[in-house]
DNA sequence: TTCAAAATGGAATCTAAATTCCATATTCGA
DNA sequence: TCGAATATGGAATTTAGATTCCATTTTGAA
């Protein structure tokens, strides 16, 4: 006696390997929902019968057979699909809860922690829009120093940024406000160098303060930020979107970390790129 | 009079131009929308609602506001979106790799980055020492004020920390070496305060410079590193150790800002929890 | 060929979700 | 500070969809 499957590949399976057993119907039901995975998430008992050249009952009957409780239940699976195989994730944590009992100790924060983490990283690089990626890029590559700036805790992001460009050898200048002088930072910066500020809800004033200069000044701006809706991004050039975990109403930070990373090697690639470019059209010129 | 949105991308369009004027509550449902743009495609008024902090109606409203029948209607787009937008985790990781020949590019890059930090969170938790993080949170709770350092890649972490204490209020300076007075900052510290140091391989001199005088000055020492082997760990009273994940051989840190973050947070529980325990033994003694 | 068992379709029912409506609260201008 | 206009929450209602049930059909073994 085998159990309900829990997830799309292990019902998928199942499915498969009943399939010879099942009855005329059945099979059309299974091949149906085996090949329209996507349309199986969304449409209704009625409209898939339809389309499956079946009936709702077939449908439901189907369902029953592999142990669920209604099409509803096994539509779940279709659905858990499309979210990057990832299952509930409140159920996950739910789940982890009880387990451990009702208080929360320090060790259930972490779980927690780490599980929301994991969910903004699995759909960051979604959301994170191609052309917006490489047009960033650009901007970065053309310019002869990135200056970065972020206040609070969009800080943590631009101290990373900048360490991550020492580390591939691009000049980076952190825009600190060291001493107060933020707009006197700002006013140092060349025209040919770029600017990227990071800045999440509530936006301190500092830095939209900073890109509100920059954009008057015709300086290239990168902006990372939560929203369309940001300040910034009317400001800005090219803005990169990311959303964060948030538990306990404190938001991560591992996403914008992650897209951080990914700017700076991605960055260095296509330096190394251009270098390797340059050295080969040396020696063409050579011989 | 502007028109019906057909697709996703003109209702993103249009939500962002008319937020300005929408009302409280319509301004919450469009940046959870924009926000939470999957779950939207699945879920049912009901739960959107919840986790949204509005009722059902608002969401209808909202939905009728830009001129839909209902918000059914309105979550027709939604869905749309994902049925042409995502096939499915690793075709999408597949699809792009093969479109892009060999050379990945900055989104295959977004993609590894994200899975392989994906994956050093999943591993953290199993992997910290429930008892270590208890005993972490015993000192820092004890301690009236705490001193954080770390230098380069774990500057990033310590300044995380620093921000995370402050938003929990709890006394926090960071050891910053301004002026190169690292070790002036360390001979401030009080006996009745306590240090986390941050360091990872190479173990930056300052670093252990600052964790040595604290030990030798009997300071209580937490240490964040990535190895039982690290130079840190004799000399501190207790040591989480984490393990990050690499891409083209450069390390990120989420599993280090998810563990900070744990350990402000729990910190911030404890906190409360103690206060309320005082507020009620004072009633008590009113009584 | 017949009959019992299994499968099927579709109407009837039941459930859950979407929508409407209205009393209350809030905002904003006078 | 008041009152009109607007916004909001939540209960009541409606609607759509899932599920059940049963009469009919098909299958397959004797």
């Amino acid at each position: 006696m085998s159990q309900t499957p829990q997830d799309f590949s292990s019902l998928e399976e199942r499915i498969t390997s009943d399939y010879p057993s099942l009855s005329r119907r059945l099979q059309q039901t299974a091949r149906f929902l085996l090949d329209n995975p996507q349309e199986v998430a969304f449409a209704t008992v009625a409209q898939l019968a339809q389309q499956a050249g079946v009936t709702p009952s077939t449908l439901i009957r189907f369902s029953n057979s592999f142990g669920f409780s209604g099409f509803s239940e096994m539509q779940q699976l279709f659905r858990a699909r499309l979210f990057d195989e990832l299952p509930n994730y409140n159920e996950r944590i739910h789940a982890v809860r009880t387990a451990t009992g009702e208080t929360p100790d320090s060790t259930q924060l972490l779980w927690e922690f780490a599980d929301a983490n994991q969910e903004a990283l699995s759909q960051l690089p979604n959301r994170i829009n191609s052309q917006h990626l490489e047009r960033a890029l650009d901007i970065f590559e053309k310019a002869r120093a990135i200056h970065i700036m972020g206040a609070r805790r969009s800080f943590v992001v631009a101290s990373y940024m900048s360490y991550a460009l020492h580390h591939i050898e691009k000049p980076a200048f952190l825009v600190n406000g060291l001493g107060g002088m933020y707009s006197e930072q700002v006013k140092a910066i060349d025209h040919e160098d770029a600017l990227l500020v990071v800045s999440f809800a509530p936006y301190a004033q500092e830095s939209r303060n900073v890109a509100e200069e920059a954009h008057r000044r015709g300086i290239p701006l990168v902006v990372i930020t939560d929203s369309n809706l940001s300040p910034l991004v009317p400001l800005a050039d090219v803005a990169l979107l990311v959303h964060e975990a948030e538990v306990k109403s404190f938001r991560g930070l591992t996403a914008s970390l992650c897209l951080t990373q990914t700017l700076a090697i991605a960055l260095g690639m296509r330096q190394d790129k251009a270098l390797d470019r340059q050295r080969s059209s040396d020696d063409a010129g050579n011989a």
